[in-house]
DNA sequence: TCTTTATTTAACTATTTTATTAATTAACCA
DNA sequence: TGGTTAATTAATAAAATAGTTAAATAAAGA
């Protein structure tokens, strides 16, 4: 798997609401299927697979407790994806330069 | 649109590689759809389709110019994918920590 | 052993995504 | 005006995604 790959897995996992709130789940802590499932109006398989594709995107790991399958959250792909980010920062940083710059001179002229 | 739709629009943009070479080539200044499309084996229309998914998600802001339309990044939504991670970085820092920790035991008992 | 709990697999459906080629629109230029 | 360049739209197709319900598997516990 390349790196692109890693970034295509990452980001296609992140592009779901209810994945991005599994990871929020196991900011907690860890947790069952069961478990992340309850806040959803969505059946326990679609759950089970959500967790499928975050583990394939090596976000999540799990272990065996015996009729319970434990995630733990596995924030190493979102390294990847903080220093790919990290490449645009300063794009957006000029961008609210020129927007404080604007409110300056609003202020400016306001206080004329 | 809320913050939830936006992240979900914007991550699914990230999540093709072909449109992160295009982000990565307008990172170099403006562009036109034919530009970016050079380097790829693909069709100018499958382009363009990218381009309008990185123009939905907000990523891309375009004008005319006579026949040409070209294209600007707007980093403004990787802001907020940053943001986002953000929240996760204790964990994967935890990671590295501990990482570290293994390697240097390594070390020590190297040098013993 | 039988039942319950936790989870996954199977089978299926609807929608979205990603690409193609052919046709169309828009604007410049000779 | 007629031709060229730039880009989009239309029509289509294959594959992936996201969900469903029903059935199967795995382990615990009475």
């Amino acid at each position: 798997m390349t790196d692109s790959d890693q970034l295509d897995a990452a980001f296609s996992a992140l592009a779901n609401p209810t994945r991005r709130a599994i990871l929020a789940h196991l900011l907690k802590g860890e947790a069952t299927v069961n478990a992340p499932a309850e806040p959803f109006e969505m059946s326990l398989p679609a759950i089970s697979k959500h967790i499928r594709v975050l583990e394939e995107a090596g976000l999540v790991s799990r272990s065996r407790d015996a009729q319970f399958r434990p995630c733990r959250l596995n924030a190493a792909p979102l390294a990847a994806v903080a220093q790919w980010t990290e490449a645009y920062r300063p794009i957006w940083e000029a961008r609210f330069d020129v927007m404080e710059q604007v409110m300056q001179a609003m202020k400016d002229k306001r206080d004329e």
